[in-house]
DNA sequence: AGACAGGAGTGCCTTACGTCA
DNA sequence: GCTGACGTAAGGCACTCCTGT
């Protein structure tokens, strides 16, 4: 890769701007995190669309992050060891969220672009984002839980009816073993149809996709009752 | 004081892409 | 030219910390 570049004779840039990097701040230890100074060594020219993205994500957080962080107040960049938390203000956070519900994820345009209009680093509204489809997937998951723990009853409720049938069908099939004169035992509806439709079908095709790691076990988990 | 919400840091995984044998 | 192994960059997610309410 690196050899790639030289070879076309491009540009190493240095550009000012972590906002659209990636979020592996090595340059910056803990305590020094907070004013984010944008240093992030970038090649230009990498030869991708998503790439020239970035650069202009880049150029954006050059131009405008001093600015930016001046406006927003998030941190002291004094360096006073303790960090200034962020607030977002109401219309902020409305603003993502109405991106939010549109996309759930953001391309470097859209989230450069937004970081302008909220005078925020590109940096924030990707870990706004971050959290935000994080937050968003807890929840679901907490009401899959409930889901299935009712499901659970139903079929545990279920389980005890069939049981009981069970036993009606023995003892009458033991009666007609003994009386063969007596009438043959028409099953109810309920049990003809009484297996939960969503637990009668095959597991999910994506589920037997790819081993279920940490990440992937409750997602397949919570898509079957 | 403790619980909670939410912004942010960090490590790992996956994917895409380039290079090389 | 094709192919598989390998390296690198980037994005997403899980986990976690930490601060303000």
């Amino acid at each position: 890769m690196f050899m790639a570049h030289e070879e076309a004779g491009l540009a190493l840039g240095l550009s000012l701007g972590s906002g659209a990097g990636h979020h592996h701040h090595l340059l910056q230890p803990k305590e020094a995190a907070p004013p984010e100074p944008c240093l992030s060594l970038s090649l230009a020219g990498a030869g991708t669309v998503k790439r020239e993205e970035e650069e202009r994500a880049l150029i954006y957080c050059s131009a405008a992050s001093s600015a930016a962080d001046d406006l927003v107040e998030g941190y002291n960049s004094s360096g006073g060891g303790s960090r200034k938390k962020l607030r977002l203000t109401k219309d902020q956070t409305a603003l993502l969220e109405d991106h939010f519900k549109e996309q759930s994820t953001l391309s470097h345009k859209q989230k450069a672009s937004l970081a302008r209009q909220l005078s925020l680093r590109p940096r924030q509204v990707e870990v706004w984002f971050q959290n935000r489809r994080a937050r968003t997937k807890l929840k679901q998951t907490e009401v899959d839980c409930e889901l299935l723990k009712r499901c659970c009853e139903t079929l545990t409720e279920e389980n005890r009816r069939l049981h009981r049938e069970l036993q009606h069908l023995r003892a009458l099939h033991h009666h007609q073993h003994h009386h063969p004169a007596a009438a043959f035992f028409i099953p109810s509806a309920a049990t003809v149809a009484s297996v939960c439709p969503s637990c009668s079908g095959a597991p999910p095709a994506h589920a037997a996709d790819r081993p279920a790691t940490k990440r992937t076990f409750f997602a397949t988990k919570s898509a079957a009752c």
